[in-house]
DNA sequence: CATGAATGAGTGTTCATTCAT
DNA sequence: CATGAATGAACACTCATTCAT
């Protein structure tokens, strides 16, 4: 759809886009706005784009790409879990630190609703939630991991996890509320949140409890 | 603020804004559109609360208060944390059932930024922060839970797990989300959700790891 | 749809859309410019009309009601040729200079096209072409007009010389035009107009050809 | 004005733009579409024409030229009033089915307003006004037409009968109005019409009427 | 010299807020 | 007091015109 926009250029036409739509969602971002932070017209953005929903796709379609870059380095070597999972950790919080507004524009998204909620949430989620159960599955198979779960659901709470240390790292709400707990911003670098989350996830997937305790209704 | 406004009425005013902030945001949400909602004209709105934004906070005072209504009556009684987790469950799971709005609009609520975003989490977050650190170090104190963890950061991700589950039963993109996990709607009123997640957080919470295995640079 | 707007106001809104489209047509008249002709503010138009060619088409039906006005103040009794074709290009001279941007605002509309222009042709004329079809076929059976006529290509022909003329009255390009032909601008009330028009119409429509010129192909 | 482009082309695009004013009219249309139909770019259009205005004109001065082609033809023989408007109703027929869009384009002429309504009037019908004038007034003199008539009315409305001939044949709201009085489209490659015109025509140039009633005022 | 990408003023439409009734 | 009509700034999108390539 691009002809003459420098592949420099597109990127940072979508990168201003993806900052105005962290910033302000899609229907609060103004395309004069991301005009301007892109150093362009108004009249470029609808050149390139049929109209703002199409533009915020495309943004979207790029974030996604890169988010996809960083997780194929990752996922590729088969580890243990702790290896595994420190690494996701790790490149996710690179990816915060270098990409924030990506963070934050997905973010913007999760407020979506009705129909194009369910579009976006099986675009942006549909690949990490295939990855992460199907890893814990398999490692449950080869005994690596307690046999008394359900994968799909603690590939899930795994997600959540990793969902919300990303916000934390990127979305002022979030970052604030991490502040409250840990009083004071995120701290070295992330060293410590790394470790502590790693000492949860290795205890809540690997230790097998004896029973499960038995509860009536409510 | 309210003078002549029958406390029914107020409550009903209130939930309407609720209603329409949970669906569309502080920005999205039209002023005529809930009056609309609450039966009465703009005018009425503009006379008891000084514009939207005072109105949205009058909206999330309501909120809170119902919210910490809840909870009181979980966290009086001190329990192990099987007990102690499960009665915050159930009562989110039912808070998120009776009163979904109020979850949306919380999530909503999250996509602020800067200052505005701070005091925001600091009025919403700051109770259940303390209350979960609080019991978290103590229970560690009594010898109930794992001695190498910081307490702080495992309140961190109890809270984000809980937060999740709610938005997990109320928001559209999280419903979608976790249908890609589990294959459909949130099941059997989230029985089986709560009996994973209980088993999750209870080895996370008990099993202390053996060592910290050391990692170098990423 | 209007409740608070006085009707004398609403005619003010009404004309002053009317004018707006005579002067610039459906697409090339400004909301924004109507409103500040009206006195009023964008948002009354939009109040109580949904979209600029609602607003277009409540202008039109308020014209046809005046046009339908005085046509029937006329077309109620019934005349010879002579008295009934005078009765109306009088009163028609008298709404041109009542309502000249009623007519030019007609005239802009027959510049549309496709199905717009089909349903416009069947509410503007419907009327007319029906009244002077039926007036001349009843004429043409009590033998007062020539039994060797199509009366509705006469009737045609009729209402053609009155479009033009009611034009020629209000539309800058057929008021020059005019001028072209008479060397001025229409003269003494439209008086002589009227007389050589009915002298036209009259051996027109009364006075039947000895034989039909045969004619072979172009 | 023009330099290199071939003769053809600049047809070309000249019958491109007729098509778009036809169509839109002057405001309507859209320079980048013009550009676009004769398979150009939009800089050759502002290379050779300053201005839409100016290039609008130049498609006018065109479309005359073949219009005044066609009417040379017709006018050269001097001939009796019926073999007369029997030429020129047909020469018009013929050019409104081979260059409807410049009937078109003329009568979205008719639509301006002030001054330059004034210079395209007597641009366009300056030559037919004289035309027509010229010759029933040499008719009438020599006793072929009736002698009680002002010739320029009666030329007036004979231009009026073409012109609405002519828009009849080509402008989609007249089709329609024409289907209103003829309960269909234009048939038989008009020669019905054209029959009943010159009936029309013939009694209305030819019949002296025995006196001019007399009509006092309204 | 042709191209068509870039510009930015202008248009239709919405909505928070005010204020006459 | 309550009402909801009126205001007007703001925003998505278009298009005549320019100018770098």
């Amino acid at each position: 759809m691009l002809k003459k926009l420098t592949e420099e250029k597109r990127e940072e036409i979508l990168e201003a886009g993806i900052e105005a739509f962290a910033e302000s969602g899609l229907h609060g971002a103004g395309m004069a706005d991301i005009a301007r932070r892109a150093g362009i017209s108004v009249g470029v953005l609808y050149k390139y784009y049929v109209n703002k929903e199409d533009f915020f796709h495309a943004c979207l379609r790029h974030s996604l790409a890169s988010l996809e870059d960083v997780l194929r380095q990752v996922t590729g070597r088969e580890d243990k879990l702790l290896g595994y999972a420190g690494q996701i950790i790790r490149a996710l919080q690179d990816f915060s630190r270098d990409h924030g507004s990506h963070i934050r524009m997905y973010h913007q998204i999760t407020t979506a609703s009705g129909d194009f909620a369910r579009r976006l949430a099986e675009e942006i989620e549909g690949v990490t939630a295939r990855l992460y159960t199907d890893y814990i599955a398999r490692a449950q198979a080869r005994g690596e991991l307690r046999g008394d779960m359900d994968p799909r659901l603690f590939a899930f709470f795994f997600d959540n996890l990793l969902m919300m240390l990303q916000f934390s790292y990127c979305c002022d709400y979030y970052r604030a509320r991490f502040a409250l707990y840990c009083g004071g911003a995120v701290p070295d670098g992330g060293r410590q949140v790394e470790a502590e989350l790693l000492k949860f996830l290795e205890s809540a997937f690997t230790t097998e409890q004896a029973q499960i305790p038995h509860r009536e209704e409510r």
